[in-house]
DNA sequence: CGAATTTTGATTTTGATTGTCAATATCAAT
DNA sequence: ATTGATATTGACAATCAAAATCAAAATTCG
């Protein structure tokens, strides 16, 4: 398995160590289905190494995103945010991820490309978010 | 104030009582700032209603979108979930907040009209995440 | 008003995630 | 292979937002 290599790279790059509970989650996240929570992975894990810990699962977990193998949905905002709904018009947002500031943007174009993927998969959409994470204008340089 | 009403119709239409303090939550609410947390309004709503609790300020707010005043960032999924990336191809989520199947779907369109938008308001995008909600196939009838 | 019902708010509980720390494992240099 | 410096582990505790509890208070409607 490549993504094995990948990881171990990315391990020694960084001066970390190449532990086996980092190659056992590695191995058994990288063969599970998708959206998996830290938890149903330490279930898993436990099934085949009893001795895996829940911390390190969540540790690796993120060293797995950070080598670019893992993606995580539920990025940053840990919580929940609510605004008045000003008039009908729905609006996105960019968020900095350096400064966190919150920019809001509306595009018709892109509510109507939505409507119409939703179509084709039949699915019937109520609301939308859209988050679209980098760096705003004054973070951009470094 | 003309949602202030909309509120009082709401919950009558619900048979839910008209408090002073759902009024004083909204009230404020509705003149706040964007992007605010149940924690953040219930400091605001204090230094002019000092004897409001902070479970009544979610309750409200759970309300408020319920009568379609408020929005709420971070729908449903309260857990982190994670997947491992398979090749460089990105997708996005449609989630049913019936029977709560995730649903994937890839289009270039939707991501190449985001880097538009993008440039337009001068943002680097890193990463994103969309999630549309609503009825899946099968739910969609009731 | 007064009874029936809902709501409130102080507090506790929940549940996911992160922090702590002594014991253990890894790795580079002997 | 052994050592020693350093990183990691796993059990447990701590955090933190959000939900649940429940007796006391407020609202509604006849």
């Amino acid at each position: 398995m490549n993504e094995t290599k990948t990881l171990r790279q990315y391990l020694r790059h960084r001066g970390l160590k190449v532990t086996q509970q980092r190659e056992e989650i590695a191995q058994i996240f990288l063969g599970s289905k998708r959206h998996i929570s830290a938890e149903q992975l330490h279930q898993q894990i436990r099934e085949i190494y009893p001795k895996v810990g829940l911390s390190t699962v969540y540790r690796t977990l993120k060293l797995l995103v950070e080598a670019g193998l893992a993606s995580q949905r539920r990025l940053g905002e840990r919580i929940t945010r609510f605004e008045p709904v000003a008039g009908d018009e729905h609006h996105d947002h960019f968020i900095c991820i350096n400064c966190g500031a919150i920019i809001e943007f509306e595009n018709q174009d892109l509510e109507d490309l939505q409507e119409e993927v939703a179509k084709k998969h039949k699915f019937t959409i109520l609301r939308h978010n859209l988050e679209l994470y980098g760096y705003c204008q004054k973070c951009r340089r470094r």
